[in-house]
DNA sequence: CTGAAAGCGCTTACAG
DNA sequence: CTGAAAGCGCTTACAG
């Protein structure tokens, strides 16, 4: 059996007591007493339980970050912006993984009655609004990344103008027969891009066809993925007439686009979503979201929100932007932002 | 404040054991008292805290997995393989995250001590065979992927093979001057990969030249990254002699590899190595890990493990495979595998 | 600076 | 099937 607090307490000739305040770096403790505890718990290999800590001090110094799907290039990128912020702090980071084939606000729920943190970053996950003020009575912090609810702090792009951007820079180079590499329409930011897409071909006087909205395989990762933007891009470029550009959902269905254009020796500007690190490197045009600044600074926020809990509610959208690469350089044009 | 099991006792009339019976599905509970227990607890939305039951029950259904980089491919590929398995079981993943800019060992044994799992998973964690030997002490199952020590049970790749596949692969096409796109030198993945790099060059006759290890930055993420790999393949192509092929240590850094050489106009055959889902989409050709199938066969292996602790320990060793893609035929020439 | 003691919210033999 | 009670390993006023 390990070592408790106990047996550090006696073999060190001290209280429990003392042996606590030793681990924790609270109250005052001689040298003395602190050198032999030390030493003690150095030689058994002494750590004080986390859940026994836990449930005596009523905190526990952990973040959870809940997300959909961990493998995903978008999630990875929001994580790197949360460590780096938490490499100042003093908390841990535990990540809870949703699985995809139950009830999600059940899981969420759940996550959230265990109180295995203190304070909870959901990344993607989105809920109604009436299933997100039912959570507000664990009153608990939280902030929503890539989601927007009034009641909770949230960081976010706002994803009808990213897709609006994309499109209208397409159709500024001229071209009117743009199609959108989707995914699951269902999905909040699908719907939101697709709002801003529709708007970007009405204000230029062109029509929005619903054939033009063409997706791939849908039941992994909602579309988000390689081999769905492989499917889509076939699609795209068997249609008759064939689109002259393409707005896609995602830097990494973009990628099975490209392949897809290769493949067929047809080529058509398309334009990404996310900037993901790679897509500098594919020379891909693409919609940047800020995900690292956006993971830092709702980390940021979510520890001023556990050591402030009646600070105003505040939200952030960032402006997604445009950049321009090679994918879209193409008969001579250039897209611009 | 959040009930407890005693409030949810005393408003369904019954006792804390009879609480804590229905939500652990242990012994015999009538109907009666389940469906008011439930009834009761559902109105004020209690569950039990993880931290209690953890400490009363001394288990906690979870398991941990622990990884110095998260976000990386690799990592995300075997996290989909462990997800796998997970969701067929009835085990809670938490990841921990080891930090850069601390002490590996110390973090390892930390996250050992505070007992806030049942089972760990360390991936791409490299310690010396003292250290992992000290860990046996706290006498808690481990499994081990992508590293290799005899005390626990390990999954991992022949990387010293991977590597001589590729470079094997090439000479057999009849290059001569195979540079390697390598990483941080004392990570024990390159090491493996020098290995196997020089013993190709060796049993083809061919002279092991030091400059034709080439790196690009090393302070993130040891070196797998797109720059690196853009930098070193920059790098390689101003050589003179030029290099004729190139074997990358990672996908990623092949994918800035691609990128140098569409920029310089100048194009040598090359090998990944990973096998991430983007090489088959960017016509890569690579040296395979299967890692989801590793990420599976792990968390299966610990699992069992932890249903019997005396079972024998066993070391599993995948061997990689060649996968020939476009980024090798070149010159009229295609790599076997 | 230090210790005795209460309490954190559960689980689980034990007795019925 | 059910309950009283001990115990899990800590933290933290409180008193000294």
């Amino acid at each position: 059996m390990a070592a408790t607090i106990y047996d550090i307490a006696k073999k060190a000739g001290v209280s429990i007591a003392t042996v606590s305040r030793v681990f924790n770096n609270s109250g005052k403790v001689s040298d003395k007493a602190r050198d032999k505890v030390l030493k003690v718990a150095n030689e058994v290999g002494y750590h004080p339980q986390a859940f026994a800590q836990g449930l005596a001090s009523r905190k526990n110094n952990t973040i959870m970050v809940v997300v959909p799907v961990i493998s995903n290039y978008f999630f990875m990128e929001i994580l790197g912006g949360i460590q780096d912020k938490l490499s100042e702090k003093n908390y841990e980071l535990s990540i809870f993984n949703i699985s995809p084939n139950k009830d999600l606000k059940k899981q969420v729920e759940h996550v959230l009655k265990r109180r295995l943190a203190e304070g909870y970053m959901f990344i993607s996950v989105h809920l109604e609004d009436k299933d997100w003020k039912s959570l507000q009575k664990y009153n608990v912090p939280i902030t929503l990344i890539d989601e927007y609810f009034e009641g909770f702090d949230s960081v976010s792009v706002d994803n009808s103008q990213g897709a609006y951007r994309a499109v209208k820079a397409l159709v500024d180079c001229g071209y009117n027969r743009i199609a959108m590499l989707g995914a699951l329409q269902t999905s909040k930011p699908i719907r939101d891009r697709l709002e801003g897409y529709k708007k970007a071909l009405e204000e230029s006087g062109l029509e929005y066809d619903e054939s033009l909205f063409v997706t791939g395989d849908l039941t992994n990762r909602d579309g988000f993925t390689e081999r769905a933007g492989f499917e889509a891009m076939k699609k795209i470029l068997e249609m008759d007439p064939m689109p002259d550009a393409c707005f896609c959902s995602s830097d990494i269905q973009a990628v099975g686009a490209l392949k897809a254009m290769q493949d067929a020796g047809k080529r058509i500007p398309i334009i990404g979503y996310d900037d993901i690190e790679l897509a500098e490197y594919m020379g891909l045009s693409t919609i940047r979201q800020p995900m690292r600044e956006m993971g830092f600074y709702a980390t940021q926020n979510l520890i001023d929100r556990m050591n402030n809990p009646t600070k105003a509610v505040s939200q952030t959208i960032y402006t997604p932007k445009l950049i321009s690469r090679n994918s879209t350089a193409l008969n001579g044009r250039k897209v611009k932002a």
